[in-house]
DNA sequence: GTCTATATACAGATAGAC
DNA sequence: GTCTATCTGTATATAGAC
């Protein structure tokens, strides 16, 4: 592996912890620099512009999901894969907490002002709800109904993140993922347990 | 109204329609200035710091839905008073679809940095929750399933606004709210009718 | 490819005339 | 109370030596 790849993979590291913590905006370039051990100066051979950066951060995110998604195709029943999923979303309650979700910080903040990164942004929840749609039809459900079901899942979990940040509660976020799987139960008919994968290989894939 | 009191108005409101439609950080003080028609100087007279601002945007906002909240007590159901809530977040769909929601914006902005706007903006979601723990109880439900339906009540209606708002899709918002009213009826058992309260009268007084 | 120095722009905040 | 001019800090981005 070059010299190049590895600067700017270190500095698409740095900036992605940094716009989870802080927020795209108030995030600079001197602090992602600094974070990665890079001159200021320099990350402009790797980054022409700031939003180059994000845009980088963001792609690595959603390649890094759908490999997560495609690591559960390994679970049989698709709703112990929707369920796993769920899990994946606390591993870190405690993050949560802090920081928020690190897909829904980018889309509220994003949101707003459009653009591409924000269109990237949006893609990120797309695909989940794409994925997690497709698991509803494998179980049998309508598509009308499967897609339904998808968009309130994502949005429970959405919300439930935003709240777990604002109280910087992590037993919101654990308290609401066990009441969302009853209701993921309610919705297939029957117990859904949690994945046979080790939770490490699990929490190791998680994006 | 004094005059004092007449600029310091124009400017909190514009802070206020400011911070929704583009955060309270890409806000400057000069956006702010120029919308209320008082020269930049002239905002110093008036708050000491750009944070000063924000507290009175919240402070006000915050009297806002609690008097909202009053005027919802004139409607005997609680479960229709929950309705009339639920129902007044989507007064406006394509603005969530704009903008997202101006309380969850705001909570997921400032929750990060932490600090007096953050509790107050947590403040906002506090007072919701708790209001609608109590229909709940009024119900005749439990305290602690009260709370947790509260809880699952407003996480809902925040991820549907981030959704919304993600997708810039005003017809996630009023699906979604179906649902979510679909959901409020399975709880209290029966059918839930919306108020009686003229619509204009409630549009009015939301917050 | 790397790094220092700096240009440029614009933010929050202040000084002081009126 | 009001407004113009400006200070000060800091952000993105560039120039150019090495």
């Amino acid at each position: 592996m070059s010299r190049r790849t590895d600067k700017r993979a270190k500095l698409i590291r740095a900036a992605e912890d940094l716009n989870y913590q802080q927020g795209f905006r108030p995030t600079t370039l001197a602090d992602i620099a600094q974070d990665a051990g890079v001159p200021l100066g320099n990350v402009y051979y790797y980054f022409k512009t700031k939003e180059d950066i994000g845009k980088a951060v963001i792609s690595k995110r959603d390649e890094e999901i759908n490999a997560f998604f495609v690591k559960l195709e390994e679970i049989i029943d698709p709703a112990v894969r929707i369920r796993a999923y769920i899990e994946s979303n606390i591993s870190d309650p405690e993050a949560i907490a802090r920081y928020g979700c690190p897909i829904g910080g980018l889309c509220q903040e994003l949101g707003k002002e459009g653009g591409i990164l924000a269109d990237q942004a949006a893609k990120l929840l797309h695909d989940i709800i794409k994925w997690t749609g497709k698991q509803f039809v494998a179980l049998g459900i309508s598509q009308e109904a499967a897609e339904e079901y998808a968009l309130s899942l994502v949005s429970r979990i959405q919300g439930m993140n935003l709240l777990t940040l604002t109280f910087k509660d992590p037993s919101i976020a654990t308290r609401q993922t066990q009441t969302i799987i009853n209701w993921l139960e309610s919705v297939v008919g029957n117990k859904v347990p949690a994945a046979q994968l080790a939770k490490e290989e699990l929490a190791e894939a998680a994006y």
